[in-house]
Parts: structure tokens; sequence; C-alpha cells
DNA sequence: TTGAAAGCGCTAACAT
DNA sequence: ATGTTAGCGCTTTCAA
């Protein structure tokens, strides 16, 4: 057509050359309307809008953000969309990154740990640099990941300074938990396991162990569970056998299936067992009862991802990691042993 | 450099240049062996591999999509992420996407109406098409909006076939609820309304309405409400004066901020009130009691989704409303009239 | 099998 | 104030 090389995509309806033809002016001048330029005569500007809107045209933001060399859009990669405790996380970083201007766009990897570091390098490429949430690949994998995406924050993993990182101590956090527990008079807790290999049910075993070390009149006993509600309701067999009188959930989602469980089976809490999330996600204040949970200022977290990702792009990140100590929540579901 | 026009911006640090010229070879046999062309000399190949590795070379996906005139990728735009019923149907079209070897972007409008446009056509212009879920917007500026997005699939809003649409029946899902409950006895029946100008809304005041004029003897009213835990939490002295027996709440979330504030205030349900949500999102399985809703099968409404996306893509659609009937969960919230 | 170069749709430096 | 054109980083046609 054009040229002598023919091109087959049809590609896009409209482009800013057919805005230029049917303004008869140049596309230089379309674009300067379009960003608004100031030093484009009136007149002729309003030709221009009159064609954009008689054509519909929208321009590429794929060709723009290849000319401009950046997009003001920042990536965020998600194991599991349906977690609430990362959108409270995202939500913080959203905010902080719309105020500074730039949009966010999300990719769910639906914990598919294969694709993961794939699903991380195509919105890397499309987007000025991203946030990767609690990656479930290797840490091989992600270590070696890490300088093909930069600028690059990285939230509950640790990366030993090959990029930014934003951590919930979470050792410390079921410390804390269980300790509430120990003051409660409770002598034999249950810890209901989230996935062996998650880096963050790690995190939990070492604030345990300690809190065994320093009471080694408590007890505390591992049951496998995991991370959903469907494993908190399947897990009560197991942690009736234990015997315990309190339980420490992996997370809120799992304690609010486990307390869905103990409603069914007329098991009374806390009178009869104590249970403590993690988390403090949104609904966690409207379970029966009301759950006593860690708080981590989740929407600060976010607020500070968003700070780390801006000094990496800067280029100024001293990557020393961001820690934040959460909280106890304390609300109806724990209570004094019997 | 480069040129007599030097750019002012980096942009990005390894390019297919730097690789062929490190590797000696041209950019074309470069590109080559990216996408794995069988042509190449295995030696070339491998020489282009090595620098490829070494200097931690990764394409850029929006030069890519600029040059091919597609990205395969699609987008989608989501009013508030923080709501499970989305969930599921991303969950739906994820996948389907996914099969079809669609990589899916997703944007958080935050409920923020005003944006939503803006959002929608940023999205649209680094992917090959949208869909929109549930947008906010006015119809006005809905219908204004489609033909400079599509190809485009709307999720629960008409469109007047200016777009492919899909809708879950929300006024005929309601209606059941309501008969469900008259038939157990309830003549005094109290809705907790979602936002007044949702379309959702509408649709379900639509079906009460029906049911009114179908039951004369049955009396409905509405509680203003809203669509969060909170609101949900809140409604329930509004509720109390209405002395009605049962309640259906907007949706799950709605009904499940009302069951907390009931234990709390030592109401039984469903001895002393039925409460029904809708949506089916998954935690209603184990609140307390477990919850009576509707189900959409909200996979299916995303895989549907895609099919209508891929459609319009395609250019032959026909653009026929898709409607989902939503089927009685009945669990223990609900139950026979005091 | 490989390379040169045009072209994707835009922006901005430079010239007028 | 407006136009011309190089260039962003790729892919692909065409020629060799």
């Amino acid at each position: 057509m054009a040229g002598r090389r023919a091109r087959r995509t049809p590609s896009r309806v409209t482009t800013i050359s057919d805005i230029a033809e049917a303004a008869g002016v140049s596309k230089a001048t379309v674009s300067r309307v379009m960003n608004g330029v100031a030093t484009v005569n009136e007149e002729i500007a309003e030709r221009v809008r009159r064609a954009v809107d008689e054509l519909g045209y929208t321009r590429s933001e794929t060709a723009r953000s290849l000319s401009l060399g950046t997009s003001r859009t920042i990536g965020v990669v998600v194991p599991d969309l349906a977690n609430p405790m990362f959108h409270q996380v995202l939500h913080g970083l959203h905010r902080a990154a719309e105020r500074d201007g730039y949009r966010v766009l999300i990719a769910d990897t639906l914990e598919n740990v294969d694709g993961e570091a794939d699903v991380a390098l195509d919105i890397r490429n499309r987007t000025d640099a991203i946030a990767l949430f609690a990656p479930r690949m290797s840490r091989a994998q992600l270590l070696e990941l890490l300088p093909r995406i930069e600028p690059v924050v990285v939230l509950n993993r640790t990366t030993g300074k090959r990029a930014a990182s934003v951590l919930i101590d979470y050792a410390d956090g079921v410390r804390q938990l269980a300790e509430h527990l120990v003051g409660q008079g409770h002598t034999r807790i249950a810890y209901l396991a989230g996935p062996p290999d998650a880096r963050s049910n790690m995190a939990r075993q070492e604030g345990l162990d300690l809190v065994r070390s320093v009471h080694p009149s408590v007890e505390i006993v591992d049951v496998a569970c995991g991370f959903s509600f469907e494993d908190g309701y399947a897990a009560w067999p197991d942690l009736q056998a234990t015997g315990a009188t309190a339980a420490i959930a992996f997370n809120d989602v799992v304690a609010l299936g486990l307390l869905g469980r103990l409603d069914e089976e007329g098991v009374r809490v806390p009178e009869e067992l104590s249970v403590a999330g993690f988390d403090d996600i949104p609904f966690s204040r409207f379970s029966s009862p009301s759950l006593t949970t860690m708080t981590a200022r989740l929407g600060d977290v976010g607020e500070r991802t968003w700070q780390a990702l801006q000094a990496e792009m800067r280029g100024d990140a001293d990557r020393e990691p961001i820690v934040f100590a959460p909280e106890l929540t304390e609300r109806a579901s724990t209570g004094s042993r019997a």
C-alpha cells in the first residue's frame, strides 16, 4: 500500500496519520493537540479535535510507550487474586502509584509456579517496573529472574539485595500470637500449618520454635493444613486429635473455614477452643465470633512498596529490606483457657 | 549517538541490536532465534543464545506488539478487585483465555466512576480486546465509550448490541429467592438494597416487584444498605424496625456482615430471622450459619465471556446477550417462619 | 540460510 | 506555529 512492502496485519483502525490527513495537518500537529501542547493555533486544533471525534480515534499506548521509552505504568504479579490479603496491599500500592501519575496493571498467575517467571517477564516488558507479590518460585529461580526484571520490588521474599524487598515479619507475628495464648493459660496449642514449602509458612514455624524454646512447658503441635477455607474446615479432626485448647491458623482464611466447621460441630469458641488467624482480612471483624488475628497495616505495606519501586526506578535504592511488624488485634475468638 | 538526532530517553538496557552486534549477526537473525524459527544455522543460533544469556536480554513486548499489530493479551477492567464475585468470573475467563494462548491483564478502577472510561481506554490501547466487568459509569457514557474500545464484552450491563454482553439474571434470581422465602411462610421480607444507582440493584428491584404483584399478601420492604460487610453490619437497626422475619441481602458480602451483627446481638438465625445472600462467594459455605444464596456458575460466566470476546475479535459476533440464570443454593441461614 | 531495510504508530528534535 | 523526519525495538518481506 503505502510502502513497497505491504504490511499483513491490519493493526489499528485509525491512526494518527488518518487524523492528520483528515484534518489536513501533519502528524506532529495531531500529536501536539493530543498531548495538549499549547502552541497550536486554536482553529487548527479544533479541526484536529473534530477529526478525532468523527473517526473515533484513540491513540495507541503501545506505540506511544515505545516512542517515549516509558509507559508510566507498573505491573503487579500476584499468585492468587482471591487472597484478600493481597487486595489490601494492592489497594495501598495502587493509590500511591496513582497519586504519582502511574497506572497499575495486574497479572494473576493462578498459583501456577511454572508460569510465574514468564508472566513476570511479560508484564515487565510492557511496563516501567514491577512488584512481585509473594512469588512462589524457588529461591534459585527468583534470584535468576530478578536482574532480568528490574526495577522490581518483591513482597514477602528475601532477595539478598538483588532487588528491593518488603517483608511482613511473620515469625515475630506468630510469636506474639502464641505468647498471647500462653498468657491466657493455654499450654497445648495447635498450629494449622500452611503449605510446607511456602516461605511464609517457614517464617511462622521459626516464630513458633522461639516460643517453644522460651516456654518449654508449652506444647505447640503442628497440624498439616493449608491456606484455604476448605483446608481450615477439613482440619478439624486432626486438630481435635491433638487435644489443644487453642489453635493458630496459617491465616484468616483458614481460621474462618475452621470457625465454620466448629459451629457445625457445636464446638464453642473460645470456651472450648480459642482460634486465631493472621492478616486481619476485612471479614475477620464480622465473623461469628469475630476473629483474633495479627494486623500488618497492609495498606501501608502497599504504599511502602510503591516508594521502594520509585527508588528502584530512580536507581537510588539501598535495597535494605523494609520490614513490617504485625500487631495483635484481639477479638472474640480467643479467651482464657477453660 | 547513532542518528543525527539523539534520543533523550535511555529506554531499555539491552536491545535486539546489542545482541546482534555481540553475536556478530543481523537483527533479523536474532529475531528468528528468539522466535524459534527453524531455519537458523545451529552454530549461529547458539552464538545468539549465548549473547542473550550473557547480556540478560529479554525482548520488549511493547515493540513486539507494535510490530506484530497484536499482543495476544486481553485486558479486564474491574470496579473492585476486593469483591469475591469478580474473582470467580475472572478465574474462568483467565483459564479459558490462557488455554487459547492469551495473556490477561487486569485493571482495577477502585470504584472511581470518573476514571473508569480512561482506564478502559488505556488498557484497551495496550491489548487486543477488553472485558468490562460491571462498569459503574452512566449508560450514556457507556454507549459512547463502547465503539471506541471494541472488541469488547461487557459483564452485567446491557449494551443495546453496541457490544457483546454477558448478563446474570439478577431479577429472576431475586425472584426465586423471594419465592423460596414465601414458600417457607414468610410474609414480611426485608430487602437490604445495594447502591441505588447500580444496575444490578435495579434488576433486583424488578424481580421483587414481580413477587409483590404475584403475592399481594406478602410485604417486601426496602432497607437502604449498600454492598460491603460494614453496610450489612450497620443495617441491623433499620432491618429490625421493619419487623421482617426474613432478609434478602444485596449480595453475600452484605449478608455476611449482617450475620456477624446478628451473632453479636444474639439474634438466632434462622429461628428469629432468615437471611439470604446472592453470588455464592466461596466463604458462604463456611459462615455460621452457612448462607443460603443464589449461585450463578460464575466460572462458566467467565468462560462464556472469553468466547464472546473471541467472537468480537474475529468480527463474527451476533451480540445477542448471553444470560445466566442463577439457581438457589439452600443452606442453614434460612428456614420456616417461626 | 542470512542480511538489508521497510514498517508498526507514535514523539520530539530540528528546520522553516 | 507548523512540518519534516529520525528514531523507539521489534518483525518480516524481499533480495542475495
